[in-house]
DNA sequence: AATGAAGGCAACCGCGAACTT
DNA sequence: GAAGTTCGCGGTTGCCTTCAT
């Protein structure tokens, strides 16, 4: 019972255990003991943020600093589709990279964090933004968790477009009922929500324009045919172009066991996010 | 040299999603 | 559909190091 480990289908072995196996599990015991003393997530951690042999470590480049601020910008605090855009770095490296410098970065430059914008205008935003900032905000919190008073600016303008979401909160249930419904509306609220926070014809939704979308080949709002894309994504197998801001990323989408060395099926269903973002992905040439 | 504050980062925790039986 | 389990994410914690006094 329980969720099937990554890829089972492609490279690991089901059913009885052979007289070979066995054998291999008692040497492996005999050499090493009977375990660490580690729970599986544990050690997935430490291999993912530690051990796994692509990690780039170092500091981070200027170029890779400027990156992470453009997705922040785009993505919120969504780590691990940032990691997944910057080879060689984890969601877990990238957000102490966030909290511990490029926060204090920006606001020397005068730029609120959270919102991109200059500190002096996030003042003025209006109340329907001042919602917890986190996905889990319908839950109650305990007081030691971080900044109560931080705002969710992220329906204020960035870098001169307009986010259509109004709160995580309503992203993610849209998301939800849009998958189940099968329905891929560009924004995902009702029409109380749309007519609660209208999009001012130039919204992007960035939750669900960036989802790779089966056909497309460019994405833009439904619900504001006459803005500019923000991102442009062009698929091509398991190849993914991504043109936003200015800048190009190609990728090609592989998932975590071909990272491990298990290079029979670049990716498999389970390595792919549910928003048809691949998890794990290489840059062309490597 | 001792001490406390601040910074940096690895690891933990809780939750929701995904999946199987 | 319910129950049980694992996975993966984002937020948070706590330890270690560095810096300031």
């Amino acid at each position: 019972m329980g969720r099937s480990p990554c890829c089972e289908k492609a490279h690991t072995n089901k059913g009885a255990w052979t007289k070979e196996e066995d054998q291999r599990l008692i040497d492996y015991i005999r050499a090493h003991g009977e375990g660490l003393l580690r729970c599986g997530k544990s050690c997935r951690l430490r291999w993912i943020n530690y051990l796994r042999p692509d990690l780039k470590r170092g500091n981070f480049t200027e170029e890779e600093d400027e990156l992470i601020i453009k997705l922040h910008s785009l993505l919120g605090n969504k780590w691990s589709l940032i990691a997944g855009r910057l080879p060689g770095r984890t969601d877990n490296e990238i957000k102490n990279y966030w909290n511990t410098h490029i926060k204090r970065k920006l606001i020397s430059r005068g730029i609120d964090p959270q919102t991109h914008r200059p500190l002096n205008e996030t003042t003025t935003i209006t109340t329907h933004n001042m919602t917890n900032n986190t996905a889990k905000s319908t839950a109650p919190k305990p007081a030691a968790t971080s900044a109560p008073n931080e705002l969710d600016f992220r329906n204020a303008p960035i870098n001169g477009f307009i986010s259509a979401t109004p709160s995580l909160e309503f992203k993610y249930k849209a998301k939800t009922e849009s998958l189940e419904e099968g329905n891929c509306s560009s924004s995902g609220m009702t029409t109380d929500e749309e007519h609660k926070y209208p999009s001012n014809g130039q919204g992007l939704n960035l939750e669900l324009s960036i989802g790779i979308a089966n056909d497309s080949t460019q994405l833009s709002t439904a619900n504001s045919a006459d803005s500019k894309p923000l991102l442009h994504h062009h698929h091509n197998h398991n190849t993914h172009n991504f043109h936003f801001l200015g800048q190009t990323m190609v990728a090609k989408a592989v998932c975590l066991c071909w990272q491990l060395g298990f290079q029979g099926s670049e990716i498999c269903r389970n390595c792919q996010n549910t928003n048809g973002f691949y998890r794990y992905c290489r840059p062309l040439d490597s």
